[in-house]
DNA sequence: AATGATTACTTGATGTGTCAAGTAATCCTC
DNA sequence: GAGGATTACTTGACACATCAAGTAATCATT
């Protein structure tokens, strides 16, 4: 995958990683494979949401009159703008998110979460968090949950 | 988003997170969001491949006679066999790889990586390595390494 | 040796994400 | 206050993933 092969084209000075790096890497690629697919099987088959959609509810659901700019939302979620775009517009069809022009800034756009959002969020957590607790937490000691929180934290500072 | 709040229906006994588990559920959300981004932007531009192609070369890449059935490599690449079925026929299309009935079994197939596919992978591979230790490793300490390694262990287990 | 169950895929339809391009409002500078 | 540049999105085309269903070979049982 990433190990050591010899090297041919000139000037080419990669560090390779080193056997720890690279058994750390896999167990890291198959983590982040992984945890996506558990998530959103879990919560489509309860509750007709991906994990995304999820996520944008939620982020919604604990800010002040339930309402954010496009472009504060997708910053919360880690999103482009033209991911949530597509996803807000879905999630108002189906009367969940509420679109409208924002006052102070013709150019942007809030979306507001509709009471009906907030019932399906609300309906959906229980279980949500009890995936994430049986599949991640419940595996890791209090020490390992702060030493991912940390290493978390500096890639995160990285990318 | 996944915060405590009153629980309504009867018999709901969640065990919601508390704030330090909540942290790094955020934060592990989010670098699961944003590694995937970050791989599949770097390998597409330079090489164009998704990181699951990527993947896909590399399992082939590893093995005797660079040859592996649609199952065994499905395992490795910690993805269905719908998914991989797909990427393999687009990745024999585009001659990187060959499939042919397993002789042994009647009902596998094997694929193999081409020495075109073993092109595009070596020239792939540096540039897609310097990635990876420029946005995780680099920002890791050894000690951090391998309690990634432990957690990511543990987690997979549980999954 | 026939039948049913299982395994190992493949295929087609649908949904979601990404990229490139477009629109429109605001900012900034002269 | 008239330009161009930037910001904040939206849209449409395409690529990729997922799901349900289908096919075909093998295994397991009688």
């Amino acid at each position: 995958m990433t190990s050591q092969r010899t090297s041919t084209a000139p000037g080419s000075d990669v560090r390779w990683l080193d056997a720890d790096e690279l058994v750390a890497w896999k167990r890291l690629v198959a983590v982040v494979e992984l945890i996506p697919s558990v998530l959103d099987a879990q919560l489509r088959r309860d509750s007709g949401l991906t994990h995304f959609e999820y996520l944008v509810l939620a982020m919604l659901s604990e800010v002040p009159d339930r309402t954010l700019r496009m472009t504060a939302l997708a910053h919360r979620t880690n999103a482009t703008l033209t991911r949530l775009s597509h996803v807000v517009r879905r999630l108002e069809e189906r009367g969940l998110v509420l679109r409208f022009p924002c006052p102070e800034d013709g150019r942007a756009t809030n979306a507001r979460l509709t009471d009906e959002g907030g019932c399906v969020l609300t309906e959906a957590a229980p279980g949500h968090v009890t995936t994430v607790r049986e599949s991640i937490f419940d595996a890791l000691t209090p020490e390992q949950v702060s030493e991912l929180s940390e290493i978390a934290d500096a890639i995160l500072r990285r990318i």
